[in-house]
DNA sequence: TCACATTGAGTGGTCAGACCACTATGCAAA
DNA sequence: TTTGCATAGTGGTCTGACCACTCAATGTGA
């Protein structure tokens, strides 16, 4: 019936954002009954309440039986309205989600480094070991950790977001240049070198994104 | 059937947190598929879709028509936790916002200050001059127009969706000292002095940050 | 009139079955 | 061996049917 490469449930989520805008639905308001979305949207039930449930398990709507389907209340969680926006809409330029990315680590990156609790933990031993015995430490592992411990839970959860959503830009490159560069990342947050730290961060990242085209 | 409070289509996403964990599936590796979850959990077919979709929308799993549903390529399952946590209780603090928007607000400073082209706009020495002259100038002014020329639209939007939902911190404080430092930050923007304009910027917001934590 | 019980419409929750579109696989034909 | 095709298995979608629940209109008895 429907040979769109983007998947109809997708389109849903879409569609109730327009939906959602152009009836001035406020949070705590009332959405359409999904046999009302079936009609209005000219899809199967089940396809509407795929789209719904997805929506419900990021917080995004609340369903009460008996009841109806509500925009979640989220005047005290204003996390969801920045989440919602990533999800609903398109990002289009990969370019921008890498370097919004990028700008989240290179402050986590900041903020661990300036940490005199953080900076002591065995953890970056640890890496630097597995670095020089294994000969290979994936990036995301270093970046993640760097991440939580920066222990901003809104930066974390955009960081995933666009991780998710924009494709992963850092192919399997590993070689010697790139160890040296990981190796002076670890170090330099180990002596809470702050800049020195960034800068092995931009000089690793320019390596990985040099193999790709010139987006 | 099924009285229970827990909906049921959350039921099949532990379960196949279970499932994944008992089975050692792991990243990229194939789900069972929907009609044999069907089976194995006793429930119908959309119910178990509801679940998956859910969980695609998170990008934990990725679906190929033909083919199956897989685990999507994380290194740890950790993540898997990580994400289940943040859905199941959203603890935010203003804070993290205000940090969060702050990197944005470096990282535009650290973008322009660095583009030779950029830091030559009159913009800048129009700031100045109506800092001089009149004394004040909005920080919102100041801010929006570094995002907007550092030309990330993503970081843009996430901008002002954090300033339209953290409440803002920052209110008329203009004293001799604040335009200080707004003065060294637009030198040093127009002088292409990068961390020079991000101390200024980071002394200017600390100045007005402090003034609000008496109150 | 008032208080309470009943009923019915509307809503989300779940299930079963039916197609469709796509993919991989194995077997038969060249 | 290589090629081509039929087939089974998979996700994608739709339909219709119940169930469980909520709410408000309705009815009923004191």
């Amino acid at each position: 019936m429907d040979n769109q490469a983007t998947k109809m449930y997708l389109q849903i989520v879409r569609e109730l954002r327009l939906l959602i805008q152009s009836e001035n639905i406020k949070p705590g308001g009332k959405l359409p009954s999904e046999r009302e979305l079936v009609e209005r949207l000219k899809v199967g039930r089940s396809t509407v309440r795929e789209a719904l449930r997805s929506l419900e398990l990021l917080g995004l709507i609340e369903t009460k039986r008996g009841e109806g389907t509500f925009l979640t209340d989220f005047r005290n969680h204003k996390l969801v309205e920045i989440l919602s926006t990533f999800i609903l809409q398109d990002l289009k330029t990969v370019k921008d989600v890498h370097i919004t990315r990028q700008t989240l680590e290179k402050e986590a990156i900041r903020i661990v480094s300036g940490s005199p609790v953080l900076i002591d933990l065995p953890v970056w031993d640890s890496l630097l070991t597995q670095l020089s015995e294994e000969g290979k430490v994936h990036r995301e592992d270093i970046i993640r950790e760097l991440l939580i411990l920066s222990n901003n839970r809104l930066s974390l959860k955009m960081w995933f977001l666009l991780k998710q959503y924009g494709e992963e830009p850092y192919q399997g490159y590993s070689d010697v240049t790139e160890n040296v560069y990981i190796q002076q990342l670890l170090q330099a947050i180990k002596d809470g070198e702050i800049e020195q730290a960034v800068q092995s961060y931009n000089a690793w990242t320019d390596l990985l994104t040099k193999g790709r085209e010139n987006v």
